[in-house]
DNA sequence: CTTTATATACTACATGCGTAGTTCTACATA
DNA sequence: TATGTAGAACTACGCATGTAGTATATAAAG
């Protein structure tokens, strides 16, 4: 279990293009985010060698060249990543972050409709958990 | 204006002392964060020095030690940080972080609660913007 | 005036990352 | 068979960070 998985912005653009596709080679990966980063082919290939070694990637050989696989789903990611900033900047409240991205927050009208949903959703499964 | 603020766990330590007292020398913020962590007063005074050098903090000299204050506030800290966040893992939705948080969410019943609220006022809030 | 305590400045080292050039290897092609 | 080509491996460099030892300056104490 990767209890705490933290990645940079160009490692997370990475994981992206894997997450989307199930796998890609490291040229895929380049050509995906050579639009937005125009960085060299070996950028991209250091990134993903370095990904593996962490233990985020796999990869198998195929037609001379490495595909890549995630080994960590996007939502383990994010709940790492946004554990790890609740933790960080709003002292382990979850709650608090969500009041922080509600009252400043750039959410249009029909998505906090649907947040409100969420939250008896939420409120259910809380009231499951709770004993 | 500092568009982008990133804050490791330490550095943000580090602050949440200065932000909580409005300043403080260096040995205090050692002080405060030694049960936590137990590091050199050095290593204290040069995460200190490098935050001051990067623009966050500023200090002034009293009674022969510095004495820092934060020169971003918290609010400025967790928005850029959490924007960020939003950026990197979320597409740049915010309500995809939002509903992230509720959905796998260590949420209380009266936290939730609360939350609701808050949505009633950012709808307003919401709607005010809109035009 | 000398010693001591204390805080800052300077230096240092390992690690991770962004970034990419250079080299090596093996398959495809002339 | 010689060569081009593509992809992987290796090497490298600068910067931020965690971490802290050592040197320096200065005020307090004796």
């Amino acid at each position: 279990m990767h209890e705490s998985i933290k990645l940079s912005e160009l490692q997370a653009a990475a994981m992206r293009v894997l997450w989307e596709r199930g796998e890609a080679s490291a040229a895929d990966v380049h050509e995906a985010l050579a639009p937005t980063r125009g960085l060299a082919f070996t950028t991209i290939a250091t990134t993903l060698k370095r990904l593996e070694k962490r233990g985020l990637l796999d990869h198998r050989l195929e037609d001379r060249r490495y595909i890549y696989r995630p080994l960590v789903s996007e939502e383990e990611a994010r709940s790492s990543m946004a554990g790890h900033m609740v933790d960080v900047m709003f002292g382990g409240e979850t709650a608090a972050l969500v009041n922080h991205l509600l009252d400043q927050s750039e959410i249009g009208e029909d998505d906090l409709a649907a947040i409100k949903n969420m939250i008896e959703k939420a409120k259910r499964k809380a009231k499951g958990e709770s004993r």
